[in-house]
DNA sequence: TCAACCTTGTTATACTATAACATATCCCGT
DNA sequence: ACGGGATATGTTATAGTATAACAAGGTTGA
């Protein structure tokens, strides 16, 4: 598979927010409500990954007088749809730019910006899985994250 | 690389643990002080992985008065050393049972008994290393964490 | 009508992690 | 012996992340 959402790379943006902002509603209908929505929509602003606090910060300075679960849960939601993913390593949450092409991603973690770029994996066929097998143990979801630096942060 | 630690099969635990601690002692001489022998020990005891606060909890119920830190420190100086892994899924540890030969674990996560097992990748050859050489993106360090169901675990 | 389900509101609390400062020890060069 | 740097530990306080539990409204369909 390919790399199938590029912060790294110079692109268009409004076309990658409003193209996922599109699927969602596809895939949710009705189940995508005002704060979820919002809360999707805060997380294409950027390729950088927000903390729930991060979140329900800026849900507060919109007038919104919310506690920490409402954020949980509407992450939890976009989470459980495919519309975001949790990066474990950082505790945070990113926008999925393509949900409907995205199976099993892995992200590449710019240690310097903050930005992460999701890329597509084949976890089937790699030494893992492969060790998993001989083992008799039963993969369920994977989680791989690298981190590093970017083009942009390789160069000060 | 293979599987270079075994909780799922039948192992003898007792030389698994005094073969890890023998290597530690060798990496680290002196600087394996006893609290940080101690905590080495406790992860050694299974494969199951430990919060920092049931370390910390450890130690308190062994006499020892100590604070959150006192845990972390330990915890930050083994995984420093390459004797204990962090499991970021989990925001706990496991002691590296194979101190002498890891070099880019990978792990594998019963969701059941939560013991988890160390394997070995070769992330310079993956799909994601492809990936990432693609974008320019310099890859320091890959967190690869599967979960699921041990072979015990999967027949209830 | 009412029951099941989903969504949101709200309070309180649990769990995870680190900052900051104090104290002690050891090793080394003078 | 002295002083200074590096390392390790002790201690207090606080920051950051996440969930339990209960309340209340809305929709849907039997
Ligand atoms: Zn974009
Ligand atoms: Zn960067
Ligand atoms: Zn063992
Ligand atoms: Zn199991």
């Amino acid at each position: 598979m390919m790399v199938i959402s590029g912060p790294f790379e110079r692109h268009d943006h409004a076309s990658c927010r409003t193209r996922a902002l599109a699927q969602a509603e596809e895939v949710c209908g009705d189940r995508l409500t005002a704060v979820r929505r919002r809360v999707l929509e805060m997380l294409l602003e950027s390729h950088v990954a927000l903390g729930a606090y991060d979140v329900l910060e800026r849900l507060r300075s919109e007038g919104h007088r919310a506690q920490p679960p409402v954020a949980y849960r509407a992450l939890d939601f976009l989470v459980a749809q495919g519309l975001a993913h949790r990066i474990e390593r950082l505790n945070a949450f990113i926008a999925c730019h393509r949900p409907a092409d995205c199976e099993a991603p892995a992200f590449l973690i710019c240690r310097a910006c903050n930005r992460v770029a999701e890329t597509g994996n084949a976890p089937k066929r790699g030494a893992l899985a492969r060790d998993a097998r001989a083992l008799g143990f039963e993969i369920e979801e994977t989680v791989i994250e690298a981190q590093g630096l970017c083009p942009t942060c390789q160069t000060p």
